[in-house]
DNA sequence: AATACGGGGAA
DNA sequence: TTCCCAGTATT
C-alpha cells in the first residue's frame, strides 16, 4: 500500500480546508479572459470547445472574432459550415468545428427558442461534448457543481491527492477526487476555473511553483516531498514531474519519429488556382488544398499523368513548402504547369471541375484552407514574378466546396 | 485500452 | 528537437 492510499479516505476535509485559499488566490490573481466575463452558456460552450487541447494564448486569437461572427447559437446554427471552418482555420482539430456547428443546430432548434441542456448529462449528449467539457460548461454557466478532468485538473488533483500515475484505476480515482472539490462548495464554477488556472499558472508539469501555491500546505505530493525529483524506475510515478520515458513509469514508449510524406501541388501558369476539398473521413476533412497528388517529385518538361492535371506539362519548380503535423511531416513541391498541346480546352472544362474549386489568389483569402495551402498562397502572393501572380482570364466554373 | 485528430508555443 | 495543451470519438 502506497503512502497515499491510507490517507485518501480522510481527504474529504482536505479540499474543504483548501477551498478558501484556492478561491482567494483565484480572486486575487486570475487572468481576465473574455469567457470569464459572461454566464452565457453559448459563450462558455464555444470557449470550452476551442480550449480542448489548445492553449489560452492561441484561443484568444480566435475567440472574439468567432463570437462577433456568430454571436448566438442561432447565428451559428444558420451559418454555412464553410464559414465556420474558415473561422476555425489554423486552430486544428477541425472535427470540433463540425461538431460545434451540428450541436448548434440541435440546440437552436429552429424554429422556436433555443433548448439549452439543463444537466451535465444533457450537455454530454451533444456532439463534441464529453464528460469534462459538459462539467465545465454546466458548472461555469449555472454555478452548480460538476467535476471536470482536463489536463490541468488532472495534474492538480492527482498531485493534491497523491494519486500515482500509470496505475490501474487511476482515471476513476481522479474523477472521484476531482468531484471531491464540490463538497460543501459555495462557488462551484469559480472552483473549477481556479483549479484549471492553478494547473496553467503554478502547478506546471515539469517545474511546479509550489512556493507560490495557495494550497501547498494541503497537498499530498508536497507532503511526500516528491515535487523535488523525478519518479525513479520501480516506484509509482506521482504526478508527472518530468517522467522518464519508457516503461518504468508504466507509460507507453514514445512513438516512432515522424516520417515525411511528399506531394506535388500544381499551379497553372495562367488563370486561377485549383483547390480541392479533402475527402470525408480524411485528415482535415472539408478543408481545401491546392490541387496535386502524392509524388516523390516531378521535373520541368514532364507531363503530368495523374488526376485532373493529367495532360498538363510542368514548366518549372516554383518552390517547396513543408508542414509539420503531429505524427508526420509533409513536403510539398509547388510546380507551375501549362496545358499540353491540344489540351487547352479540356483542361478548363474538365469533368472534375464541377466538384472542385477554382479561385484566384485573392479569392482564396476567404476559403478555409489547410495549413499547407495557406503557406502556398502566401508564398505565391509574395513572389515578384508577375507571371506567377495570375488572374482569371476565362472564368471557369464558380469556386466550390468552400 | 489504444489511437487519431492539428497546430502553435515553450523549454 | 521535444513536450505539452481547458478532450472527444472511434475502434
Amino acid at each position: 500500500m502506497s503512502p497515499s492510499d491510507d490517507r485518501l479516505s480522510s481527504d474529504t476535509g482536505r479540499t474543504r480546508k483548501a477551498l478558501a485559499p484556492l478561491l482567494a488566490w483565484y480572486d486575487r490573481t486570475s487572468r481576465d479572459l473574455p469567457w470569464r466575463r459572461t454566464r452565457d452558456p453559448y459563450a462558455i460552450w464555444v470557449s470550452e470547445i476551442m480550449l480542448q487541447q489548445t492553449t489560452v494564448k492561441t484561443v484568444l486569437r480566435y475567440y472574439e472574432r468567432f463570437m462577433e461572427r456568430f454571436p448566438t447559437v442561432e447565428d451559428l446554427a444558420r451559418a454555412e459550415l464553410a464559414l465556420v471552418l474558415k473561422s476555425w482555420e489554423g486552430l486544428g482539430y477541425y472535427q470540433r468545428a463540425r461538431n460545434l456547428h451540428r450541436a448548434a443546430g440541435i440546440v437552436a432548434h429552429d424554429p422556436g427558442p433555443p433548448r439549452w441542456p439543463q444537466s451535465v448529462e444533457e450537455w454530454q449528449r451533444l456532439p463534441g461534448i464529453g464528460r469534462s467539457t459538459a462539467g465545465a460548461i454546466h458548472s461555469i454557466s449555472t454555478d452548480r457543481w460538476a467535476p471536470i478532468l482536463d489536463a490541468n485538473v488532472r495534474r492538480v488533483t492527482g498531485r493534491f491527492f497523491g494519486i500515482p500515475s500509470g496505475t490501474k484505476g487511476e482515471l476513476n480515482r481522479l474523477w472521484e477526487a476531482s468531484d471531491g472539490w464540490g463538497e460543501d462548495n459555495p462557488r462551484p464554477g469559480d472552483t473549477n476555473q481556479a483549479l484549471m488556472e492553478l494547473g496553467a499558472v503554478l502547478c506546471l508539469p515539469a517545474s511546479p511553483a509550489c512556493g507560490e501555491c495557495p494550497v501547498a500546505s494541503f497537498c499530498q505530493t508536497i507532503e511526500c516531498g516528491r515535487e523535488e525529483r523525478v519518479a525513479s524506475p520501480g516506484e509509482p510515478a506521482f504526478f508527472p514531474l518530468q517522467e522518464p520515458l519508457g516503461r518504468s513509469s508504466g507509460r507507453r514508449m514514445k512513438k516512432s519519429p515522424a516520417s515525411t510524406r511528399k506531394r506535388v501541388a500544381l499551379v497553372p501558369a495562367s488563370g486561377p488556382l485549383l483547390f480541392e476539398p479533402r475527402g470525408e473521413g480524411r485528415l482535415l476533412e472539408g478543408l481545401l488544398e491546392v490541387a496535386g497528388f502524392p509524388s516523390a517529385g516531378l521535373s520541368p518538361g514532364e507531363t503530368v499523368a495523374e488526376g485532373f492535371f493529367s495532360g498538363w506539362r510542368v514548366v518549372e519548380e516554383l518552390f517547396s513548402v513543408r508542414h509539420v503535423y503531429s505524427h508526420f511531416r509533409e513536403e510539398v513541391q509547388v510546380l507551375r504547369v501549362i496545358p499540353a498541346e491540344g489540351k487547352e480546352r479540356e483542361a478548363i472544362a474538365g469533368e472534375k471541375s464541377i466538384t472542385e474549386g477554382w479561385a484566384t489568389l485573392s479569392a482564396s483569402e476567404g476559403l478555409a484552407l489547410t495549413g499547407v495551402a495557406r503557406k502556398i498562397v502566401r508564398k505565391l502572393r509574395s513572389q515578384e514574378d508577375p507571371d506567377v501572380l495570375t488572374e482569371i482570364r476565362d472564368p471557369p466554373p464558380a469556386p466550390e466546396g468552400a
